[in-house]
DNA sequence: TATATATTACCGTTATAGCAGTAATATCGT
DNA sequence: ACGATATTACTGCTATAACGGTAATATATA
């Protein structure tokens, strides 16, 4: 089962992360490390700063084992013509 | 259906926003204003710019009428204690 | 084929995200 | 309850994303 995200998405985002972050035992200076980053940039995330750049938050996701699904009414088609 | 995302996940991003700008008949400069950003920060997103900021990528998502879910082993975890 | 128009790509200035250091707060151990 | 330690929150400097203008390229029209 996954959280769709629309005009919450920022702060699902934040709370996703966090909620993750604590269930793996780490403090937000951890997860940095772990993603490469800064611990206030972790912060900022949780804290559902909407303007953090994407390759931060994809690399706590990772960390976390978190995916990214994109959903659209024309994604099969996307499909079919990206991988001809 | 829908497209993961893991380690392509920009490159990936950046033809599904492509793809989904052209089907919808929009130029670069049509779909930044529909989105309010910048025509450079769409150029910025279709040539995999990973560092583009999150609000922006979000904003074109929306126009786009692309949705983002989320997965993870402990999703199902967390929707559990955020609405209880 | 040439010209006009539309679109994409690049440029340089400005506002700000990211960062480590440090302050404030929370938690742990005695 | 207090002190030690861990964690979160804030600060300010620096590198850079975002922006509109403009150059380069592609497309449409005559």
């Amino acid at each position: 089962m996954d959280i769709t995200i629309d005009n919450k998405t920022a702060q699902t985002l934040a709370s996703v992360v966090r909620f993750h972050r604590k269930k793996s035992g780490l403090s937000q200076s951890q997860l940095a490390k772990l993603a490469g980053i800064g611990k206030t940039t972790v912060f900022d995330i949780e804290k559902q700063k909407p303007t953090v750049r994407l390759n931060n938050l994809l690399a706590v996701l990772s960390v976390l084992n978190i995916r990214i699904n994109l959903e659209s009414p024309l994604m099969s088609f996307f499909e079919k013509e990206e991988f001809k």
